[in-house]
DNA sequence: ATTGCAACGGTC
DNA sequence: ACCGTTGCAATT
């Protein structure tokens, strides 16, 4: 009886494959470990092996594996229940997770390598232009991959000319798999053996009289030896001497020393001892006994505190009871909140325990923090992490924290699987029987709700650390103030003053305006035309410090124009603003301050986020302007003001959360302000001051926007009463797109009528030049969510079967923020 | 996702 | 007639 594997591929294809394998491999294998396997044509994927058995695949042959790479399995028995949990309740293939689970270094696929296979001279071989530039470039280079042919010929399609290559015998093509994770090496330098000891170490210094360079380095070398047993790093014993490379290369290159290399982890912590104490206020002590009794009774437990109340302590005591117990703690985080500042805090007490996990990491750093969770090792038992930290291989998770428990961030967009953190990381919990905590100064409807419907456990934290006072916070109307005529540029009369007060009095102060998407657009004031982006339904939008129109949708700009594109008149202005934009309204205002920014532009590159904010710390900027970044777990002490632009944008977003999400930006935002003694002041600026939400911000009201929206919530049919499924279509095709939608659409109806919204074209309704159109299927309380997904699941599946709707992509959202 | 083959459409 | 792009089905 032959054996077989069913192996998951990480690709977005909704089954597991079968291979074949003989009965030593059969014994050999686990599930959880990885192999490479042929698939298609040509190419050779890594998959994870899902079950091992004896049943023959009915209608195919099995194809045999190509190799094993495991010794054990890398993926756990949790992690292949919480990958199928995934993929069933997000509507994605077990191999989307599979991508996003594991670090890219395990994944290795095969690369067409092509090779120099004939010694004859290229001139004696009858080629043409295209074939002649290939062979002339393997002359130079013995190999080359197909991608780097496809660049060299500048063609979309480089495989014909090879294809052709490979037929006269002039090259062959063939198929190579790498491994990708490279271990950190360091360089160390011993003495070699012939120079050891008193004697010859004289002789050595003697013979290098005449070269000083090197026998300091020689000197150095014996200094650092007296100081401690360490080996001695090449790094650091060029930096004692104060010499270069090539000097110690000489030292090398004479046999005087060697070098040798180490392998290293990427993620070590060299800061000081631990420190463990911890000192509560009554009210920290008794929310955290709350949490432990809601713990006993196996609830997930939702810790509303706050700004500035302290959770972060009473999170890093949970955390310490869990190592206690010997098990894993996992800190969830939405991105932008994992900060240098949290991060040294949690070191500090815990130290090299620690480790960070998040989008910015390298594929070789995520393959170590990987590979320390695996083993369940010292290093690693508390993981701070951005959503994807959920896939680690935990084996004894004993706490997961979600930080910021409200933040939309949490679910992932794009690509499949579209998880939202949160949600999952109490399905996680629940695997393990872990206990689980979800923090926010303003809890998301969802998670309130559950809370209050005795689903979640609730602790409250309503005082701030150290009894500081909430920010005081005031409405400016502008509407009036430009009616007044009291408003400079997008600055009422009331901010400028409050801004020269902070600034007079040596503080800090913020501004915010919401996202990117505002900035400026170029208008013609004779005709009101804007550039608009030729791939996308959108304008382009204007970027000063290139002076460029850029559209954000597909990265389309053109050079900024001096005169209208339709009109030719020569009367064009910039309308809207962004944070460039309040920018430079405030050098002119306050030429003698230091002005930052902090958006999407500013904070590119691995330290972009971390220098302004340190420049900020150290009070070297005095006006920090940006957007949503500024909003989390970022801890200032001299500010006193903080400033929201205009409320409005982000009230009258499209978007059934617009109002939720508005209150919990601008409190957080608030937060921002007066986290010393020193009482705080907040300014919002709106044309709609007596809107409810920005009243219920000012008043710092939870429950009451609590209660409205849930209200609205009720009365529309959304979430937490109703759970929902998006589906968006695209495709080149303007009426294929509506057709396919109507369709969709309709099927949907006829099962879950009235439940069906749409399809609606979305606000950007075409981009890169696909069109798209939206469904929206609401799930009520009461109905199955596993039927449901059949229902959907099947209607699908005739929608693939209609011959015209081939090229038309659905994208499922299960949960959409 | 990848791939090759079939079908189309524009140019020499 | 030929090349190159696009559509489509299949992958174990």
């Amino acid at each position: 009886m032959p054996f077989f594997i069913d192996v998951i591929l990480p690709l977005p294809l909704d089954k597991r494959f079968t291979y074949l394998v003989d009965k030593y491999e059969a014994e050999y294998l686990m599930r959880g470990m990885r192999v490479t396997v042929p698939f298609g044509k040509s190419k050779v994927y890594t998959g994870i092996v899902a079950d091992i058995h004896q049943n023959p695949p009915g209608v195919y042959e099995a194809k045999p594996i190509h190799q094993i790479l495991d010794k054990q399995a890398i993926i756990t028995e949790h992690q292949l229940k919480l990958w199928k949990w995934i993929s069933a309740y997000y509507m994605c293939a077990e191999g989307d997770v599979l991508r996003a689970a594991v670090p890219g270094a395990f994944l290795l696929e095969s690369e067409s390598i092509v090779k120099l296979i004939t010694n004859l001279d290229s001139d004696d071989l009858e080629l043409d232009d295209e074939e002649y530039l290939i062979i002339e470039a393997l002359h130079r280079q013995s190999s080359l991959k197909v991608q780097e042919i496809t660049q060299l010929l500048d063609r979309k399609n480089a495989l014909p000319v090879i294809n052709r290559l490979v037929e006269k015998g002039i090259v062959a093509l063939n198929q190579e798999v790498y491994e990708q994770y490279k271990p950190k090496k360091v360089r160390f330098v011993r003495m070699a053996e012939a120079h050891s000891g008193e004697a010859a170490m004289h002789k050595l210094l003697d013979e290098l009289e005449r070269a000083p360079k090197q026998r300091e380095i020689v000197l150095n070398f014996f200094s650092l030896k007296a100081q401690s047993v360490k080996p001695v790093k090449a790094k650091h014993l060029l930096q004692k001497s104060n010499s270069s490379a090539a000097i110690l290369k000489s030292l090398l290159d004479k046999g005087f020393l060697e070098e040798y290399f180490l392998e290293t982890d990427r993620n070590t912590y060299s800061g000081d001892a631990p420190n463990s104490d911890l000192v509560f206020n009554e009210y920290q002590e008794k929310a955290f006994r709350d949490i432990k009794e809601n713990f006993q009774k196996d609830e997930v437990c939702l810790l509303h505190g706050i700004t500035s109340s302290g959770k972060t302590e009473i999170y890093i005591r949970l955390i310490q009871e869990t190592l206690k117990e010997g098990k894993q703690a996992l800190y969830l985080l939405p991105e932008i909140a994992l900060t240098t500042q949290l991060i040294q805090r949690l070191q500090s007490y815990f130290g090299e325990q620690v480790l960070v996990f998040h989008s910015k990491y390298s594929m070789n750093e995520r393959v170590e923090v990987y590979r320390h969770v695996l083993a369940n090792d010292k290093k690693g038992q508390i993981v701070i992490g951005a959503r994807s930290a959920i896939f680690l291989p935990f084996s004894d998770l004993g706490l997961v924290v979600v930080d910021e428990e409200h933040e939309g961030t949490f679910k992932q967009f794009d690509p499949a699987p579209r998880y939202h953190a949160r949600d999952v990381a109490v399905v996680l919990a629940n695997f393990f029987k872990a206990n689980i905590i979800l923090g926010s100064a303003t809890p998301s409807l969802e998670s309130y709700f559950n809370a209050q419907h005795h689903k979640y456990g609730l602790v409250e934290l309503n005082r701030r650390y150290g009894d500081v006072l909430l920010p005081e916070i005031e409405i400016v109307d502008i509407k009036t103030k430009h009616k007044k005529k009291l408003m400079t540029g997008h600055f009422s009369d009331r901010l400028l003053e409050e801004i020269r007060v902070a600034l007079k009095e040596e503080e800090q102060v913020i501004l915010f305006q919401n996202r990117r998407g505002f900035s400026p657009i170029l208008e013609c004031n004779t005709c009101g035309h804007s550039p608009q982006c030729p791939n996308c339904d959108v304008s382009l939008t204007y970027h000063s410090h290139n002076n460029q129109l850029r559209c954000h949708y597909c990265g389309y700009h053109i050079a900024m124009q001096q005169k209208c594109m339709a009109c030719d008149s020569n009367d064009i202005s910039t309308k809207g603003f962004g944070t460039e934009q309040i920018e430079t309204e405030l050098k002119s205002l306050f030429p003698n301050h230091a002005i930052g920014r902090m958006d999407q532009d500013t904070t590119r590159g691995k330290y972009g986020y971390e220098k302004i904010i340190n420049s900020f710390e150290q009070q070297e900027i005095d006006i920090l302007v940006g957007t949503q970044m500024l909003t989390k777990g970022l801890d200032f002490r001299h500010v006193s003001l903080v400033g929201i632009m205009n409320a409005d944008n982000l009230l009258n977003f499209p978007d059934f959360r617009a109002h939720e999400r508005s209150f919990q930006l601008m409190l957080q935002v608030a937060g921002r302000a007066g986290r010393t003694k020193k009482r705080g002041k907040v300014l919002i600026q709106s044309y709609n001051p007596y809107h409810q939400i920005i009243q219920q911000v000012s008043a710092n009201n939870y429950s009451g926007m609590y209660k409205d929206q849930l209200e609205e919530r009720y009365n529309y049919q959304y979430p937490p009463f109703f759970r929902l499924i998006r589906f968006t279509l695209k495709s080149r095709d303007y009426s294929r797109t509506n057709d396919a939608g109507d369709w969709l659409a309709k099927s949907l109806s006829n099962v879950f009528d009235p439940y069906v919204l749409g399809p609606e074209f979305p606000p950007v309704a075409r981009i890169r030049n696909e069109y798209y159109k939206n469904i929206l299927l609401k799930i009520p309380q009461q109905q199955s969510l596993g039927k449901t997904k059949t229902v959907v699941h099947k209607i699908m599946n005739s929608f693939k079967a209609i011959g015209a709707f081939k090229s038309v992509k659905v994208v499922i959202n299960v949960d959409p923020v």
